[in-house]
DNA sequence: GCGATTACCCAAAGCGCTTTGAATTTAGGC
DNA sequence: GCCTAAATTCAAAGCGCTTTGGGTAATCGC
């Protein structure tokens, strides 16, 4: 069923079916009604490449899947598409995946651009001078980015106070007591990276603790990295009796770490770990509970998603950006440090 | 830039520019390399909803997030999308993510058909009896299912072995000498989790071990239910000396309870489970290494859509029934079963 | 050298929808 | 009851691309 069918079993012009659909004001109200009927009996719904090529809107956001089991590509994506998918529904907008191929990633971000199949992107896991941002901000097609890079030209963009949460949960840690606290974060160059270790360095200094630069891990997040760098750590000595996670697979891994050297976690050794929130996987349920600095990457996408929408709507990208808390939540894996049994 | 500009500018009417870029045999060899070349140049790309509203076929195929927490949205769902993104470049095809709508999914499935958005759709997490896969084999619109279904209208599905695997699993726990075996799976009424418990079933009354209801639980995949209902199994006299876990997040869980009631795992107790395979998340670098029955949902994911492109192109679905091995890894966490220490 | 192919290229007709500009009714004012 | 303004509705012109149905020039067979 087509609109011109409709148009003719109604009686109608396509152009007031049109309207009639699309909710604008120029339509008898009872005729309204009756093509809404009508459009719901035949199941009509309008094709939506046409609709698109006349409207000039796409009606779709890209995002890029790295090719690469890079950061970007985690647990937390599904969450975080989730989210996004969640508020597009609302927009009638759909979400396209696209993979970059053959690992030329901007490449394929020219080619997603070019090729009209979306009105937006949003970009996720910056570096600090990410050149997907300076490309897309250069060819000025909407993004908004999920984080943060040091880009001086303006684009829109959401962000997480990373440099807060770990300076927040570093703080605490140095309030129970703990004068030797490392981090196991993800790779160097992300944004998201060098911020928690900015935040991290900030609460050591402030409270007159020296950085030990070994103390320091970047790394793939992943159980396995998180295990073997925490035992590296424990071998130290002294070793660290707090350890920072950046993330919950990596605390896992610490976790197995801390019990194979047959220490007791939140006792001798703290770990607080950062939580994306994930359905799956709840912090509060573990043994010992699990200490995090939480912020939900669900909610973020959807957010972000919205965002993207304003800026499409023309609002000025550089009225467009946010950063948010981070909440910590103690729980019992993170506690004064008590000394070893041994 | 667009089709009717780049014409102008090579002096070639826009059929033939359209034919040289599409790669039709009806143009001058050298005409199409200067056509190309142009193209190049001016980075021209055709307007993906133009091509499509002439072409007839969307280039898209889509896939429905499901708005509850479903079995059918964790940390595999990533994985599987990658793999179909993956396949999908090859084919020029995009992946279209659509949010069902209040809850109800199968007119999410009306909807997303009749505004044409996509030509095929990937349905996943079945039930026996699904009710999306009889709608669609209905509307006669092109699918493939990841899983199977006890419809009997032909359609087509790729599965892997889960009552294989199971099997297999089981099988080899009793080989060890275990006869108090449990299995903590998914949700009941899936497919995929009926056919397991039909396999643990089988491999039990194979060997003449009596069933016992209790140890059979159904549950959401989530460390938090695994360490729950295996606490509960253990407390039990005599109580399961081994578990087949549904997930790893799961078995994560399940790991958790064994440590907490004071048993050894692989020895007291014995686990295996249902591995995805994540790369963030490595059974084999666990501490004891996990024994898995393993399958890549990522592989799934890529032959998948490339079932589909086929479906599109044609091949009656009759033809198109795979059904994967799975294969089972022993590693620590599953052994003899070893009397508890006191 | 001439008709018949073959190779290339083109103008124009859609694909199904939105939107402009105009026409037709209907309502309002005096 | 007549004129003007407001409310509805419509015909037709795109949106940018593919494809049909011809053309024209080059090539071939004899």
């Amino acid at each position: 069923m087509k609109l011109k069918e409709l148009a003719e079993q109604l009686g109608l012009s396509q152009t007031t079916v049109s309207r009639a659909l699309n909710g604008y004001p120029e339509v008898n109200k009872a005729t309204r009604e009756r093509v809404s009927q009508a459009a719901q009996k035949y199941g009509y719904s309008a094709n939506a490449n046409a609709r698109r090529l006349a409207i000039g809107r796409i009606g779709a956001i890209g995002i890029l899947m790295p090719r690469d089991r890079s950061e970007r590509f985690g647990p937390h994506t599904s969450e975080f598409f989730s989210g996004l998918a969640e508020q597009l529904s609302q927009h009638e907008m759909d979400l396209l995946m696209s993979p970059s191929i053959n690992n030329d990633e901007l490449a394929a971000y020219r080619r997603l651009i070019s090729s009209k199949r979306v009105d937006g992107i949003i970009i996720t896991g910056p570096t600090l001078m990410d050149e997907r941002v300076a490309m897309l901000t250069e060819a000025k097609f909407p993004f908004v980015l999920h984080g943060r890079t040091n880009i001086a030209a303006p684009h829109a963009w959401l962000d997480i106070d990373n440099a807060g949460a770990f300076r927040q949960a570093a703080s605490h840690l140095i309030d129970l007591g703990h004068r030797h606290i490392a981090m196991i974060d993800g790779l160097k160059g992300h944004t998201f990276s060098e911020h928690r270790e900015m935040g991290y360095r900030e609460a050591l200094v402030e409270r007159g603790i020296a950085v030990d630069p070994r103390f320091i891990v970047h790394e793939r997040f992943s159980d396995e990295t998180g295990f073997h760098e925490a035992q590296r750590l424990l071998s130290y000595t002294p070793h660290p009796t707090a350890i920072l996670a950046g993330s919950m697979m990596t605390a896992l891994g610490i976790f197995r770490a801390i019990r194979s050297k047959g220490y007791e976690l939140g006792k001798e050794v703290s770990v607080i770990a950062h939580d994306d929130v994930f359905p799956y996987l709840n912090a509060s349920n573990m043994v010992p509970a699990m200490t995090t600095t939480r912020s939900s990457i669900r909610s973020a996408g959807s957010r972000i998603a919205e965002l993207l929408v304003r800026v499409l709507d023309g609002e000025p990208v550089e009225n467009i950006h946010e950063i948010w808390p981070v909440e910590l939540i103690l729980r019992q894996s993170s506690g004064p440090p008590v000394a070893p049994r041994r």
